[in-house]
RNA sequence: GCACCCGUAGCUCAGUUGGAUAGAGUAUCAGUUUCCGAAACUGAGGGUCACAGGUUCGAUUCCUGUCGGGUGCGCCA
């Protein structure tokens, strides 16, 4: 069992002991090291809501506790609280375990069906950088999901419906006829400049662009068929982003907006019959009494617009309606920009109000911040522009190839762009993840990339440092037992059986900067231990201190592949 | 006008359902290599947790107000 539940049920059972069963225990890691390694916080509140002296209480609970063969010591400091330290013992076995675990100590959930809605691109245009928040803080999501045993489903909700389509199909038209088409369609950023310039000069082509809007929808076959080419090349560029990004989305995990475009009259229909829907002003609303407008009134969510047209809500309606019958999800995260919470608010009231989800089908908003240039504004060129997802994931690379070839000139080319792929990508992706998602951050090439402090290259090279002693040893005894006794072995042991604990928090409150800071204390925790406790020195290997090693490894591999950011065995 | 998010060390950021002396990194300064990768490690200085009240054994955390920043609020997505 995880740790944080194991002591937690423990000291449960001994408040009931001690007359105190509501009381909750409150067990969390230790604030500070000289503490132990975890703390009991629950003391003060229960001999409260009994009237006892705390301390007094405190013992109580120590003397009823059962942690024989897991707990060394447990000490009663300041107010109230009962410092825990774990036996070396029992962390000795954990460790033992944990490597014969292929996922390595991290409990299993029941299995639900969790779908991660994350990327959704606009296929109109290329991806750019106000993509990648939601692709890499999704792809990690669905990753921690799987691993803790969850049915995952990868949803890419790409906007491939509506308006702009028709223009850029008009315009593909025009292009095949000038033999252009397959040239034109390599740069989709000008493709789509082009056609909103003849959209907006030419009214002929404005009309042309409307007409095909309607033929598109209708099921116009020869309209679809170039519809149909166009998502595809979009599609394929944003496949090239996906792999160059380590990112696990592919053809199958898309399912976009013009999916639903049948079910959009039935979402009306359904509102309806259910007494939610009103006109107001032409189009079809619902009023929400739980959102206020700007006069103080019910604010609308139009489901349905005048001219008969369906808005993004209807279609994220249907998609929930479709994810909760057909695909039968328990949970939703939708990965989204953080403006868009109010949306997001809006649509889950609705979705339940109209029995679209049921009440235990849960649906979240995982919101998250914009990325600011240094100078604390939304991340732009120089000039201005928004910067292509392409480009900057290729300047990732070349800087981290710049620094490779600094630091280790002896190797090979090839060598030091293999290095530098998975460096630049590991560090722009770390960069992210490793703040907490909901609020802003800056952006800025020289701290990612500095290979010192809380990066992803340093914990790429502390895990090549693992693997390096791996390499001198020719043989060593798997079956030895481990034994820990020096302070920086106990705490690199209590590091690594906290991995389950963390993955689990980061699957309940979607917060990939928990395994983040956990990834960087365990590399922290290594280079201590390797400075304090020799391996293979000598010619002597210590066995029981190699196993440590190679559970570290395998840790840091596995929780920076649940990142999404690969490891390197040399660097 | 209303709603949501935010304000923590020079800078970038943590701080888990309220817990002990508010922590990391970076930068600055000072150390460590006949020793498994120094892309490392050790140490030092650096704080009115925006401000003012309130709740309580205890508040960076919860509540109220003020100031400051960001975002959103009916026919785009």
């Amino acid at each position: 069992m995880s740790l944080l539940p194991l002591l937690n049920s423990r000291f449960a059972a001994a408040l009931s002991a001690v007359g105190a069963p509501d009381a909750q225990p409150l067990v969390q890691a230790a604030s500070r090291p000289e503490f132990g390694d975890y703390q009991m916080n629950g003391v003060m509140g229960a001999a409260k809501a009994l009237k006892l002296n705390p301390r007094e209480l405190a013992q109580k609970i120590i003397d009823a506790v059962d942690l024989a063969g897991i707990a060394s010591t447990l000490e009663i400091a300041g107010p109230g609280f009962i410092n825990i330290k774990l036996d070396n013992a029992y962390l000795a076995a954990y460790v033992e375990t944990a490597l014969k675990d292929e996922h390595l100590g991290v409990e299993q959930s029941p299995a639900q069906h969790v779908m991660v809605e994350y990327s959704s691109v606009n296929l109109a245009k290329e991806m750019h950088v106000g993509h990648l928040r939601s692709t890499i803080i999704g792809d990690a999501l669905a990753r921690v999901q799987s691993f803790v045993g969850m049915s995952v489903t990868r949803q890419n909700h790409v906007g491939d419906w509506g308006t702009q389509f028709g223009m850029l199909v008009a315009f593909l038209i025009e292009e095949q006829q000038s033999g252009n088409a397959e040239l034109a369609l390599k740069d989709l950023e000008g493709f789509y400049r082009r056609a909103k310039a003849r959209f907006d000069e030419d009214e002929n082509f404005a009309n042309t662009a409307r007409d095909y809007v309607v033929k598109l929808q209708g099921g116009d076959a020869e309209v679809n068929a170039l519809w149909q080419r166009f998502v595809e090349v979009s599609l394929s560029h944003c496949n090239a982003v996906y792999q160059k990004l380590n990112v696990l989305l592919d053809d199958g995990d898309v399912r976009g907006e013009s999916f639903y475009n049948n079910d959009l009259p039935i979402i009306v229909d359904e509102l309806r019959e259910q007494g939610l829907l009103v006109e107001s002003e032409g189009a079809q609303v619902v009023f929400l009494d739980e959102f206020k407008n700007k006069d103080g009134e019910p604010q609308a969510s139009i489901i349905q617009k005048k001219d008969g047209g369906y808005l993004y809500a209807t279609t994220d309606l249907g998609a929930i309606r479709f994810r909760v019958r057909e695909l039968k999800i328990d949970r939703c995260l939708y990965v989204v920009d953080a403006r868009q919470a109010l949306h997001f608010q809006q649509l889950f009231t609705i979705a339940k109000k109209a029995k679209f989800a049921p009440e235990n089908v849960s649906l979240e908003h995982i919101a998250f911040g914009t990325m600011m240039g240094e100078d604390g504004k939304p991340f732009k060129t120089r000039s201005g522009d928004v910067v292509k997802l392409v480009d900057l994931l290729d300047e990732a690379q070349e800087r981290a190839f710049a620094l490779v070839s600094e630091k280790n000139p002896g190797l090979d080319e090839a060598t030091r762009r293999e290095i530098a792929n998975a460096v630049g990508i590991g560090a722009l992706k770390y960069a992210d993840l490793s703040k907490s998602r909901t609020t802003d951050y800056i952006f800025n090439w020289n701290a990612m990339l500095s290979f010192e402090g809380n990066t992803a290259p340093y914990l790429q090279y502390a895990y090549t440092r693992v693997k390096s002693i791996f390499r001198k040893v020719s043989d060593y005894d798997q079956n030895a037992a481990i034994v820990l006794t020096e302070p920086a072995e106990h705490a690199l042991a209590l590091e690594l059986a906290r991995f389950s604990d963390v993955v689990h928090a980061v699957a309940k409150d979607s917060q990939p900067h928990l395994l983040c800071a956990y990834l960087y204390s365990v590399a922290t925790m290594f280079s201590r231990f390797y400075e304090n406790c020799p391996v293979n020195q000598d010619g002597v290997t210590n066995a029981s201190r190699l196993k440590v090693c190679d559970l570290t490894a395998k840790v840091l591999a596995a929780g920076l592949n649940l990142l999404g950011i690969k490891v390197l065995e040399a660097m």
